[in-house]
DNA sequence: CAGTTTTGTGAGTGAACATTCACATACTTA
DNA sequence: TAAGTATGTGAATGTTCACTCACAAAACTG
């Protein structure tokens, strides 16, 4: 899955409108207002609507795996792994507002099986990234044991949802690097042993 | 605000279509289908869409007003609270899943100034209920001080929040009391002091 | 510079949409 | 039972939607 200059251009403005408008706000019409040409010259560039939608989900899966492949490689310590991890997602949402939409890619869920199928790789990926740094911490015994692996990772995921839609439903109107690394902080003091 | 009957079964099918399909899936002709009648039967109980739909998250909003008033009102330990009013979410939830999009309200933000501060409405209203049972814990002693009462809380929402999606995700296949019960155990683990 | 491919245009298509209206039936109550 | 009101119907409205097509300009390639 090669995907080109052009291409990428319409996924970032597909991803403005969706995280602004939702769903329903994607037409075809407001996506080549975007982009300064007219609709027609979206299909040069992809089959139709739920082939962009479903090329921005993959586009961002394959490069957050990477992200956060990369970004943990040289720690050990499991607890600065996980604020790697959280400020990387951090930086690249802080500079890349418009992607929010993969946050919170279940609000694209219709009738589309493809669709669905790219918003369960999304989640997926998210959790593949994170497991295995709990166990990690959990073995060591730098993280408590008397909750279960999953559901402190389900906390943590939760936590940072939240905390990305109030940067979103504000208008990013706060520092969301800041203010989650405060939060980070108060979820590491619970779950630290 | 009186809700008749008629009107009251209308959002319960408006609910059921925006949970199960989203915003773009909630069409006159789909709602009028499950009503059993035609789409302008629809324009005798509503002015239109965006009235049932802010009517809707109305509803919900003093509903749970008064549902999580009243589960609190004879238990003293926060941590008693918190269960009963989680309990309290839960059983609303599975006996009318079809609501389930008063959690996920903020999918229906559109242009739409009065939807939106609907939404608003809600939200400040489950933190009305949340907060107080927290600050009331840390000030017994029972609950950690060592992370804000605001943080907690947004753990504890946050957590809910993906709760329920993952349960709506899963097509309700799991009994989300008993899961719920267990994830609101290991948060209290971590939380308790 | 000739030929080919890539990328755009503008008008047009049918389907789905929310909403309206003249009309009809059912329910309530005096 | 007659009158009035509440609730429904079915056809029609104009708008917006995703998408197509014949055509044109621009960019690349030998």
């Amino acid at each position: 899955m090669e995907i080109k200059k052009r291409q990428l251009e319409i996924i970032e403005a597909a991803g403005e409108i969706l995280t602004e408008s939702g769903l329903a706000g994607l037409t075809t019409k407001k996506l080549a207002a975007k982009m300064g040409f007219g609709e027609s010259a979206l299909y040069r560039h992809f089959k139709g609507k739920e082939e962009i939608i479903i090329t921005m989900l993959q586009y961002l899966n394959a490069d957050m795996d990477k992200r956060l492949t990369a970004c943990v490689e040289n720690i050990n310590d499991p607890v600065k792994k996980l604020d790697a991890v959280f400020n990387n997602q951090f930086d690249f949402f802080q500079q890349h507002p418009q992607f929010l939409v993969a946050v919170f890619s279940e609000g694209l869920m219709e009738e589309s099986k493809s669709i669905n199928a790219a918003i369960l790789q999304l989640m997926a990926t998210k959790r593949k990234h994170l497991l295995p740094i709990i166990n990690q911490g959990q073995l060591q015994g730098i993280i408590e044991t008397t909750a279960p692996a999953e559901d402190i990772m389900h906390i943590i995921m939760g936590s940072f949802r939240l905390h990305m839609l109030q940067w979103r439903m504000s208008d990013f109107a706060f520092d969301v690097k800041k203010k989650g690394n405060k939060l980070m902080e108060s979820i590491l003091t619970l779950i630290k042993v």
